[in-house]
DNA sequence: TGAGCGATTTGATCTGGGTCAAAATCGGTC
DNA sequence: GACCGATTTTGACCCAGATCAAATCGCTCA
């Protein structure tokens, strides 16, 4: 898939709005498509939004929202039942796409419903766009929709990793497999420096990505620790890890 | 998203191909975003090729192989590992498309690797187009991306349901979806009378996709024919199901 | 008709991870 | 630097679903 960046973009070129020249996500989101023309016309219908951990962007059963950016911070996209029982299906990272999970083009009809819930794990910044007008965007401008695929292709493959963990892997593998992903993600993040990092989520949020409970993630943890696999100080920041032992323990 | 059939095309019309012009997947294949003659562009490239069950289409660690439709039958997309658990990541039935689990556009590089094994499950027939020429002509009908897009949603959306039931149900909640599913798709394929039909999986199939073992899918089956929720005759063909039930069996 | 074989069901037992409860730790903050 | 609520860890016990083993069913083919 094409991930060239258009050559006619220069940030800070003729007419790269001044927001995204210094946008945090202007060459990975799905903004890399297009322009500075381009981007301009999509500038003129974004709007910016905060929220604080904790906050609720959408409720599942809502009318669907507008699309959006993550510029800056964690969500958890996640479907939880009366019984209190939760499932973190996504975490969205800064440059993810959010709004598409009920599919495009609802134009006519009524809003059809989110099927998540979407809610910031850390300060969140979002970058927001009207449905119809970036739908109206991603007709004239075909990269955009280009690269809306291409990224909607890798979260089916991460999903698809996750059913696997999920229908098959052992606790110990499962709590491997997470911090494996989670370093993977900060390098590709660049908070990360070789090996030392911090987990971006809580041993519940963990759990709910996993499918375990809490007790069970700290208990493994433990496990690693005690391996020799991973060293920590305190509960979140991993202070050194064992990668290929790591692999070892992950279930493949 | 636009569903609307091409105005242009009427079955058996102008530049019709013989072949596409009676294939059963036609108008909902992907296909159905081609007029007759764009269509006859695309007939071109292809050929057919069928399956016997059990006969594996491509292995994972294959090299990526070519774009198909899945014209009539079923196959199971599959992640196996050394010690013989197996996962089912996803369920092909006619008119899904084959091919894009590593993504598009590697037309440079060294051909990527298959991420899941593709497995015929009944009598297989598959429409083959090879990958250089499909993307080719999406690039020239974006009408034809833009449909794999919005199968490409559905998928991710199926697929995260399916982490909920593997992440946080318990083994009846999972057999009920699994059979509301069934009865669900069967009823799209039109394979379908009102309440009867045959389950497409043996138990051993549908333990790999819901994450338990043959021998609790069977007493859970067994279970829900005791509370009258399902009858069957044999162990495949459902006879009748009161749906009401089974929906509030299934954990929403 | 009935022998043979894979798929399914049923039964008995075991265990990984859940549940419930109590300590220990970690930040904050006054 | 002592206090407090939230988070994490540890311990004791339990149970849903796995495992192992043995019928039973439903074919096909002789």
């Amino acid at each position: 898939m094409n991930n060239d960046l258009n050559p006619s973009l220069v940030p800070g070129g003729p007419c790269e709005p001044a927001v995204c020249a210094t946008c945090a996500v202007r060459n990975s989101s799905l903004c890399a498509a297009l322009s500075s023309d381009e981007l301009d016309e999509l500038n003129k219908l974004s709007r910016r939004k905060s929220l604080r951990p904790g906050q609720i962007y959408v409720f599942e059963g809502d009318q669907a929202l507008d699309f959006a950016n993550v510029v800056k911070g964690l969500a958890k996209l996640t479907r939880g039942s009366e019984d209190g029982r939760m499932q973190i299906v996504g975490l969205l990272f800064p440059s993810d796409f959010i709004g598409v999970s009920m599919g495009l083009g609802h134009g006519g009809d009524r809003k059809p419903e989110e099927p998540y819930t979407i809610e910031a794990v850390s300060d969140l910044e979002l970058c927001i766009f009207p449905r119809d007008g970036f739908e109206r965007l991603m007709r004239r401008f075909p990269a955009l929709e280009h690269k809306l695929l291409d990224r909607t292709l890798s979260e089916l493959q991460v999903a698809r990793e996750w059913m696997v963990l999920l229908g098959r892997k052992t606790a110990q593998e499962r709590v491997a497999t997470f911090i494996l992903h989670v370093a993977d993600k900060m390098r590709h993040q660049g908070c990360h420096s070789g090996i030392s990092f911090d987990l971006p989520l809580g041993r519940g949020d963990i759990a709910d990505h996993i499918g375990l409970t809490i007790e069970t993630v700290s208990r493994q943890i433990t496990q690693l620790k005690r391996k020799g696999i991973i060293d920590m100080q305190g509960a979140r920041h991993v202070v050194s890890c064992d990668f290929e032992a790591l692999r070892e323990q992950s279930g493949y």
